[in-house]
DNA sequence: TCTTTATGGCGAT
DNA sequence: TCGCCCTAAAGAT
């Protein structure tokens, strides 16, 4: 279940692996089989992630995957077992393997379907070169709330559910704030923190937010238990205490995802 | 063995 | 704003 860092981290996980070497390419599922044949055999050229999108370059061609909320993708060492019914995809060289199950997006794209999809993509804060400019021209506009802005892959490519809660918490920000009312030095500040917080997830892969003074270490408690693994100030701690101010964690349905803030520290 | 939930996004209404 | 798509694991019964 991927944000950004995901995404970039199996860009490297995929060069890493198959990059320059010609790549047996199958779906056992079937729903690919016609794109997988097609390309079985070519060398991958690399690997490349903008936001959540995922492109593999084979030859002339691109595999544009986009995981969704339940995507998944797997690694293993060669020879790969037998695979299951619903693997989408499978990549294959003499070491290693991987499974692609249940992606929103996966598509056999050429050049300009490329292009559009970047197109439609707002700044990434882990593409170096990518400008926050081009989101705060949009922030600054809106009427809509810096939570909503921050989810809209238009605007920023990358942030998920996690980055969000966890971004506005570290800024002070009330999630329900408006774009419009953000200042150009808060939209700064949070561009930059992103880009540090990301590529700490691209390294670790997980998502971990908390400053080193606020780790549940030294503030004398246990480490959170959370199935998705990082270290968080407000992400899924609803109705427990801010670790911060001891305030009660809320949470609200925004745009048919799950918010949380803390009201005490969340004020700006 | 169910039901629920999840780090997403699209298109119809 | 809603329904829908895709999968797997945790939680409830």
């Amino acid at each position: 279940m991927p944000e950004g860092h995901t995404i970039h981290r199996l860009a490297r996980d995929h060069t890493e692996r198959f990059a320059a070497r010609p790549v047996r390419v199958s779906s056992p599922q079937g729903r690919f089989a016609q794109s997988a044949a097609l390309l079985d055999g070519r060398e991958l050229a690399g690997a490349e992630a903008h936001g959540k999108h995922l492109f593999l370059e084979l030859g002339d061609a691109w595999i544009h995957i986009h995981l969704g909320l339940f995507g998944k993708l797997g690694f293993g060492p060669a020879p790969a077992p037998p695979a299951a019914e619903t693997v989408r995809l499978r990549l294959l060289n003499e070491d290693h393997y991987a499974d692609l199950r249940g992606p929103t997006a996966c598509a056999l794209i050429g050049e300009g379907e490329k292009k559009a999809v970047h197109e439609r993509l707002g700044p990434d804060p882990l593409r170096a070169g990518d400008d926050p400019d081009r989101a705060w021209k949009r922030i600054s506009r809106s009427r809509t709330t810096v939570a909503a802005l921050l989810m809209d892959q238009k605007v920023v490519a990358g942030i998920g559910n996690v980055y969000r809660a966890e971004v506005l918490f570290r800024h002070g920000i009330d999630p329900y704030r408006l774009g419009k009312d953000l200042t150009r030095a808060e939209w700064d500040a949070m561009w930059a923190d992103l880009a540090v917080l990301m590529r700490e997830g691209v390294r670790n892969n997980r998502i971990d937010t908390v400053r080193d003074e606020h780790l549940p270490e030294a503030m004398g408690r246990p480490p959170r238990v959370d199935d998705h693994g990082g270290e968080v100030y407000v992400y899924r701690r609803a109705n427990l205490p801010c670790h911060i101010c001891g305030s009660e964690i809320r949470t609200a349905g925004l745009a048919a995802r799950n918010l949380f803030w803390c009201p005490g520290c969340q004020t700006r």
